[in-house]
DNA sequence: CTGCATGCGTTACAACATGTAACGTTACGA
DNA sequence: TCGTAACGTTACATGTTGTAACGCATGCAG
């Protein structure tokens, strides 16, 4: 389903032969699935000639910070640090890389001291 | 869906009580989503007397941390630090709570250095 | 011009999830 | 013994997901 984020944008056939090794599909198939995708907003297409290029409509780590968000919301009551915590105490997170973490931002923060702080500066999507 | 998180332990009958403000619901429907939800290994039931008597498998916390950690999985490629370098950029973090955050485990961490560091050490559910 | 290949649009269908509920059965207590 | 409280079983509409068959346009080879 994500095979546009690892591959960058393609047509709907680069898509099937990329994917025929692991997952043989006929061509509608693989359509049905991609216009989906973009019907929900994962997804944008642009005419190339008479074919379909679609693209992300968004960079995956995007999508993930939504979907936690939405976690976030509905299981901890909208405290990013009540997850957090669960997250140290389930070993899904220690503390260096927490430290780490904090190391970066303060890095990023310095250097771009400029901006509202508020843009995404990491690597797009493809 | 998630009543049982928030009253604790609770009969179908409770249930559809607390509820019957904001969604009436027939007994029926909730005993189906209850059984359903245990079915799924989100509640548990034993029995008190005759009546079924529900309650959360599992703290609300820990059902947020593993879903998380399946986003992390599928949408970060198993690290959890580019998901939260995420959050910073998307604004669901900030740098403050990260640093209040590392503070509150080094603590957790002294306070708790005989253990493994590894079991969940918050308010269980109810 | 004509027909084939290519590429999109539409429609379909099974499987599963979810929300809601009717009916059936059983056992306790008046 | 009979009503009622509780559970069990079954049902049905709606929505999502995976997979695909057909059908229609269009451009290029003969």
């Amino acid at each position: 389903m994500d095979y546009i984020w690892v591959h960058g944008p393609c047509t709907s056939e680069a898509c099937r032969e990329g994917l025929s090794a692991t997952r043989p599909m006929k061509d509608s198939t693989i359509r049905t699935v991609l216009r989906r995708l973009e019907e929900k907003g994962y997804a944008t297409h642009q005419l190339d000639g008479r074919t379909f290029v679609y693209r992300a409509a968004d960079a995956r780590q995007n999508v993930a910070v939504r979907a936690v968000k939405g976690i976030i919301d509905r299981f901890c009551g909208g405290s990013a640090e009540q997850l957090l915590l669960g997250m140290v105490d389930n070993e899904v997170l220690d503390r260096a890389q927490l430290e780490r973490l904090a190391q970066k931002i303060a890095e990023n923060e310095e250097k771009h001291a400029t901006g509202t702080g508020k843009r995404f500066r990491g690597k797009e999507s493809q």
